[in-house]
DNA sequence: CGATAAATTGAGTTTTGTCAATAAAGGTGG
DNA sequence: CCACCTTTATTGACAAAACTCAATTTATCG
């Protein structure tokens, strides 16, 4: 769990982190919370005011070099981070190596809210030069002010977000459109009493093919010609609105990575 | 404003809503919240314990049938809607009037978080079946619980993963690399101090080609090309990581919409 | 039952990706 | 301080995927 050896004054904050192999030490030096450039002033009194001091965030400044993780993928943590200088990027991979930058942050930016709500982060963040974060443990704000739903939504909402990205970014026609097919199906199945393993395999799609293609970032055409396709391979029968899935694993194989809460 | 003309019980509410033309009055129905498929059960009652019912949740059932919208990009809310029943999409116009799907939500769905740190909603909802939602309207949650600044925060980060979606489904590579640019130069003008207007026009860029590539999912040398076009259209001038713009107007041009909070 | 909207299918074009070669910059060690 | 090596970036030629345009079929709704 998140580490909260000690509590200090509310300006300069250094703790050392425990991180695995593939860390790098932080550098220790005195950091100043007046350099820092966050735009609406310092999140953490801010956050603390807003609780009338109930709830004190303790700021806790590290210094990253260039190419050094922040977090990486599968990191337990509950904490939100500043850049107060320098900058960074937040990245997922797939499962064929490549990667997808989620985002670049630079000073005055906040990241690491995807991982709010779960139990540990599902993208990267390493540092692309010498960059200095305010790193905010929520694990309080977490229990004591929001209760576990919201901020389970919040991040439940980005993941998605990430996941369409990285359909947009690195799948092709047919594999946007199975990516698509076993989310719903997924999320049919978690909503409805069925007695099938992980999935349903009846969908009736609420949504046009343009909705769809809108959706995928496709043509239409595209669109329509991939579900042929996928019919053609005896993967699955569509007609109109309703999709009966035969071959769920073939489907997930083409979808590839998937991003899950 | 948002409206609080009654308080009930936490059961069930009807409360019928003003809305400007084109949008459908929904049904006057008594709705029952047994029926709702909520994962976790009532959001309402899990953020209304979670402050030990200091802060009061009013749950708000509507009907809308297919269509019919729940909110447009414009419109001015504070809310949060659950899928009871049915599904949505939630998607933004393009200059050229193209439509962006961001999401569609089913049945259990939370959605509209990312209008909590803003003024107004930056998408549109709309009903693609007949659908029950469950309105909660979260003004006070927003002012006494959190703070403006946390929510704001969680709108900002959704709101450049939208932007972020709609350059990687509708906009081809130099549109990408443009709305790139536009945005690393109006993000490094935030906290820089400049004389210029509303951008910086000397740019380091701090991530590699390929960091760009992978973000906005292009091929290494298809950034190389596009930057070369820019250059040689004299819109710009590039050397290695330093971007000095001469026209930015044509850059936004290119860029096409973008969406900011 | 007709009119409108949604979906499918085919042909040709355009954009972008892939592969390969080269050039330039940055870092390291002698 | 320079030579070398590695990383980063550029450029060209070709191939593949998806888009556009057009025609047709099939639902859906009044």
């Amino acid at each position: 769990m998140a580490m909260q050896l000690q509590k200090t004054s509310v300006d300069n904050v250094i703790i050392p982190m425990n991180r695995g192999v593939g860390y790098a030490q932080p550098s220790l030096e005195l950091l100043s919370c007046h350099s820092c450039n966050v735009r609406g002033g310092c999140l953490a009194e801010q956050l603390t005011m807003a609780h009338d001091h109930s709830y004190q965030v303790v700021k806790n400044k590290k210094v990253f070099s260039k190419g050094n993780h922040v977090f990486r993928g599968g990191d337990d943590a509950k904490a939100i981070y500043v850049v107060s200088s320098g900058s960074v990027k937040s990245y997922m991979l797939m499962e064929n190596g490549e990667e997808q930058v989620l985002n670049f942050y630079m000073t005055g930016d906040v990241f690491g809210l995807d991982a709010m709500g779960s139990n540990c982060h599902i993208s990267s963040t390493v540092a692309l030069e010498n960059t200095t974060l305010c790193k905010l443990p929520l694990t309080g704000l977490h229990d004591r002010v929001l209760g576990q739903s919201f901020l389970k939504l919040i991040a439940e909402n980005l993941t998605r977000d990430h996941n369409l990205m990285l359909m947009l970014a690195r799948k092709d026609a047919d594999g946007r459109l199975a990516s698509f097919l076993v989310d719903i199906s997924k999320r049919t199945k978690k909503s409805a009493y069925s007695t099938e393993d992980c999935f349903v395999d009846v969908i009736r799609l609420s949504m046009t093919r343009q909705d769809i293609a809108n959706y995928l970032g496709l043509a239409i055409e595209t669109v329509s010609r991939a579900l042929r396709r996928f019919q053609n391979s005896g993967m699955l029968e569509v007609s109109r609105r309703k999709v009966k899935i035969y071959d769920y694993n073939s489907l997930l194989t083409i979808a590839g990575t998937q991003v899950t809460c």
